[in-house]
DNA sequence: CTGAAAGCGCTTACAG
DNA sequence: CTGAAAGCGCTTACAG
């Protein structure tokens, strides 16, 4: 069996007090003492039990991270982002993949409670707000709004699509769409369709929107997009509002007999590295993943130490055009 | 502060005992008490606090996982599945994300073993083998060979690089180059490289070699394959052993002048989602992740279990051709 | 500088 | 059918 600290403690012919005072660096030990606990520690492969200490000092050092699936790379990289920079902070981080799916999301908050996670990221629908701030732990959004005091973080959308829309305009589009997710969301990412269709009402032109249902499925993705071909068989510039919608744009365009830019130009957003190695020539709106994740930590580690209470409520990261050749 | 059996038990009316037999189902309960308890239990919002089951139980239901990144496509992916599967079957996953450091990944095992997990999947590096079976932890591999006893499942690697490269010689390519990660690892992906030697030197030709040294670099992929057009500029085919190899190479290919698939045929490895959605023209040998996924789960669960002695070392999953337009 | 005792929140024999 | 007691592996006052 593994050993515990009590073995360790006979060996050493010291007590358990003193064998977890020098693991934990703790009040006053001889070195004399402290080298022979040592010496027991690492002649039975002595590895301290984090179970237990999280029983006792109820802190687990866990984080929850709920997001839709990390198989898209958006959330693959801010996955892994978010990890390492976790484990370098000493936080260890539980994984769910909520696929946007209310009742997995449930389920997973719920065992993310009963594992007493110090705190949780959360970048998925989640409407079960209440649900959030009844136990009250500490929690930080990304791309979401879930209530007035858990903080989100995410690029500047507005911003983003204002100069994916700008691009669009100053290079002559007359006809641009916009494909986007389906809109029954209030999310900050929302924003990017927000700055579309400002600035073609300043323009005095009419938005066209197209909304895709679901990101993880290629077939009908496509079904959405061939319909902008029919009906607006004009189109000749379009602002998709994550780089796989506008990767399916292209590849149906192509098949369509329409030339990406020379007919049509294309503006992404999300420019993720796996975006620009398998798509570099894709124009895109690149967000500061590595910076998202970070700003969610830094704010939660906040919560969770509870050092502020005046956190801001709203993080706008700066984004960054990315100019490949679709437009 | 969170309710615990005691409150419940007060509320209720009834022993903790009694309260936990209840919430495990265990032993008789008579149908007036279950009600008692769990009306009591809702009522404070009550649930089981699973660090301590944990530490009574000497089972956490947790599982590590340690892998490269989940930046890269095929590992987002092939975490997306394994972490769904597990929460199907009531397990939870601890995600590390090794960047294939040495280092890294002993302090992540470390993290584990201190964090009583039941098992770990492995898809990265991990020469420090000895401290896998020092502890006798329930331990399944991802394409690497880490030690007799720890079970390896990877895809049919051997059949792959076979297809692959019978592909571009039925296409008539006469000078293949083969795109691979560095050599100085013996992993069951490497076989993908023996195919391809054995079938050109069935075919009476000379292999032509070139290795990138990690996958997590765009500029380093494209100064090796730069090389590629100076030294070898009679190149008409490549099979490249995973699809951000080939994407590259077909990039730097475009910037050189050079047309694929008229002038060099690409056929790529993995075969992911995102590689289909973003780049589906590319011809690839497609694994099946989630079927890689489900295998290592199985396994893993059998070892945790104890069900069986003779699990099979080595599970070699099918793989499959996609042809797109690149070959 | 060191140790005995109590307790973190749960569960499981053991009695009754 | 139900409860009191002991213990999972650790830590922290409290004594000495």
């Amino acid at each position: 069996m593994k050993p515990k600290i009590e073995d360790v403690a006979k060996l050493a012919g010291v007590s358990p007090t003193t064998v977890s005072r020098v693991l934990n660096n703790r009040g006053y030990i001889s070195n004399e003492t402290r080298e022979k606990v040592q010496k027991a520690m690492n002649e039975l492969n002595y590895f301290p039990n984090d179970v237990a200490r999280s029983l006792f000092n109820k802190r687990s050092n866990l984080i929850g991270v709920i997001l839709p699936t990390t198989s898209n790379p958006f959330f693959g990289e801010l996955t892994f982002h978010i990890e390492t920079i976790c484990a370098a902070r000493g936080y260890k981080v539980l994984l769910c993949n909520s696929l946007n799916q209310i009742d997995k999301e449930e389920k997973y908050l719920e065992m993310l409670l009963r594992n007493q996670v110090d705190g949780i990221i959360v970048g998925t629908h989640n409407r079960g707000i209440l649900d959030y701030h009844k136990q009250n732990l500490a929690v930080v959004a990304i791309d979401r709004y879930l209530s007035e005091t858990i903080p989100v973080v995410c690029s500047d959308n507005y911003e983003g699509g204002k100069i994916a829309t700008e691009l669009l305009i100053s290079e002559g589009c007359q006809s641009i769409v916009l494909i986007d997710g389906v809109g029954d969301l209030e999310t900050p990412a929302r924003l990017r369709r927000k700055a579309y269709i400002d600035l073609l009402e300043r323009h005095g032109r009419v938005p066209i929107i197209y909304e895709i249902p679901e990101v993880f499925d290629r077939q009908s993705q496509q079904d959405v997009i061939s319909k902008i071909f029919q009906e607006c068989p004009e189109v000749d510039g379009v602002f998709a509002t994550n780089d796989l919608f506008a990767s399916s744009f292209i590849n149906v365009a192509t098949s369509n007999g329409r030339a990406v830019p020379e007919q049509i130009k294309v503006v992404g957003y999300d420019g993720t590295e796996t975006t620009q190695t398998l798509l570099p020539e894709l124009t895109t709106i690149k967000q500061p993943i590595d910076l998202i994740a970070k700003t969610a930590i830094d704010l939660l580690m906040k919560k969770i130490e509870e050092e502020v209470t005046d956190l801001p409520h709203e993080s706008h990261l700066p984004i960054k055009l990315v100019k490949g050749t679709t437009a």
